[in-house]
DNA sequence: GTTTTAACCTAGAGGCCCTAGGAACAGCGA
DNA sequence: TCGCTGTTCCTAGGGCCTCTAGGTTAAAAC
């Protein structure tokens, strides 16, 4: 019998496909071997457990979506700069919505070392909000606030949190709105700890 | 042999205590019923299955956690009313990991529709909101995207998924902060509608 | 005190994860 | 061409989980 040619990259791919399918709770080892035509434990020769193999999923996943984010805010700035990231971060989950949850769960350090998404990640959000002239730490108090409310929306979206009539499109364009606002108007640190006295 | 006495109440409760315990995901009904010096099959009397007794914690969760906002809020407006909501959001996040991951299942409506805790949400959030003076869509918009960060903020934090050295707590504050600038100078529908022209 | 209702049981099928150890195939040097 | 070696894939099996079907027994209702 031929065999069937696995290699953890392979696995990881088919991984991602079925997350994006069947949702990423149901990313399982044994499906992936109904998939390849194989026994679940041929797979353990390439995959340590299920835990690492949503990992790879979840670097995999990462590296895609900034790339395409990278894409999208290549020559622009301040506002246009933004929206764009905005709006290819959430074309990516709502395009692979298994492969955007796989994102959220966290990854092993020593898996993350050989995978550069996280660096460009960084990389990109810093140089995207560059034009917002922030500091540390407003910086990364504002790439936090990006982050978060993304993140939250996406999450929302995906589980059909959002009920009201009022089309979420339109709910997003405004959000972005709302961040391109309050980068453009930053509270400075001094501002927020006069307030704190 | 005594009765273990169980009800749908009594293993709910169980299994929101199990999940701040052990996660959300580690609710099981193996596990409740060990807890309870019960079989496994017991349980099916009071609960259909596994996905129907997750739905009950985000009940629970999601009444508790209202409740918890309602008394924070209570007597608060504007810029207040917004801090002390988020931080009682917040507080409640991070005492109850698991119920918290509860509330973000999708919860069939034939059951939410005995418990009050949804409505109240509704009105609780919107009533925080009335002090800046925001009409429809805006109202809806904005709603959409203070539960955006908040959630976005406390998935990423409980996931371990903020890295900086930047306190967490002051990045917090600053985020409340933003957000409380984008709700006083809310761009105006027409605005939008203009930017999009 | 009997009847009815429920709570709880045993038995069992099916799915998933994972380990241990064996068989077969590939590429390699002799 | 033959055997060697490393890897690929296998069988076998244990453990944990979900859920169904059908029986027993305790508690409540009459």
């Amino acid at each position: 019998m031929a065999r069937a040619g696995l290699t953890a990259d392979r696995i990881t791919a088919a991984a991602a496909d079925l997350a994006d399918e069947s949702g990423f709770e149901n990313v399982t080892l044994s499906a992936l071997a109904r998939h390849f035509g194989v026994k679940d434990a041929s797979l353990y020769s390439h995959v340590k457990n299920v835990r690492e193999l949503r990992m790879r999923v979840a670097l995999l996943a990462g590296g895609e979506l900034i790339d395409e984010i990278a894409v999208a805010v290549a020559g622009r700035s301040g506002r246009d700069a933004l929206m764009a990231y905005a709006d290819a971060y959430r074309a990516y989950a709502r395009a692979h919505p298994g492969r955007y949850a796989s994102t959220q769960i966290r990854v092993d350090l020593d898996l993350v070392a050989d995978a550069p998404a996280m660096r460009r990640t960084v990389e990109i959000t810093y140089g995207m909000l560059r034009g917002y002239g922030l500091d540390e730490p407003d910086l990364t108090d504002a790439v936090r606030l990006l982050r978060s409310t993304f993140h939250g929306y996406l999450s929302i979206e995906a589980q059909g949190g959002f009920h009201h009539v009022r089309d979420v499109d339109a709910s997003w364009r405004r959000a972005v709105a709302a961040l391109h606002l309050a980068l453009t108007h930053w509270p400075t640190s001094s501002t927020e700890e006069a307030n704190h006295a």
